[in-house]
DNA sequence: GCGGTAGTTAACAAATATGTTAATTAACAA
DNA sequence: TTGTTAATTAACATATTTGTTAACTACCGC
């Protein structure tokens, strides 16, 4: 879980047609003429996404005669969770007590009160 | 919550620089200058960093004379949270279980049963 | 072998991202 | 007004991303 790692899951993910992929991968394995099936895109295109997915560790690929079925591997998407629940309490506070909390956090240095922008 | 939304907050996200500037602000408030300190990059390259934080949500600005402070805003963070628990259950349970499980769902249509690649 | 299906790779174009230095804006301070 | 500090914008270079079409590889079935 280097940072490294970080970086290429959370660049897999800002796609929308690689998130869809994952979607429908977390109903089963699927070949990637059926994953490329609902898009209008070309299957290259595809082709491409799923590598970009597989470098960051997010699908794998078996052998099956001519076909390359894919499955889910959700190593870094639990990453991406343990991550991201280190901010969980500035959502999880109404944001006024946040403020507060993070004043007395902060020692503040000036009087800086300002609010929303 | 758009998809849209998810991809700026993902793309956001995939930056190492970006990443630790949250991580700063997790801590309270900071100026620019602040911010930058901790990197060896110019400080029209952190401008821009945090202008790509501002489009995803990510964080806010103040005005208070000639500084302009900037403050974490978690709600883009929650969105992600929100979204990569629906992923939950494929690391929570073992792989060979989910592998059953997957087989299941699927009503396989061939016997595929390779395992990792 | 020959043809068909599955998928990847090559070559290219266009858009986006990320950094630099130099110039500019804005506010304070004297 | 002049100078200083804080930060952004402009202009530019370079790399990466994302898509296309065309060519190639691999396997199956006859």
């Amino acid at each position: 879980m280097t940072e490294d790692h970080l970086d290429a899951t959370f660049a897999s993910l800002a796609d929308p047609t690689r998130r869809a992929i994952l979607a429908r991968l977390a109903q089963g394995e699927a070949t990637v003429n059926e994953l490329a099936e609902p898009f209008e895109m070309s299957l290259p295109a595809i082709s491409r996404h799923l590598k970009v997915l597989e470098r960051a560790g997010l699908i794998s690929r078996g052998r099956e005669a001519q076909w390359r079925p894919c499955r889910l591997e959700a190593g870094p998407l639990k990453d991406i969770a343990n991550w991201v629940e280190r901010y969980r309490r500035f959502w999880d506070a109404s944001f006024d007590r946040m403020a507060d909390y993070l004043k007395e956090l902060q020692t503040p240095k000036g009087d800086q009160d300002d609010r929303k922008n």
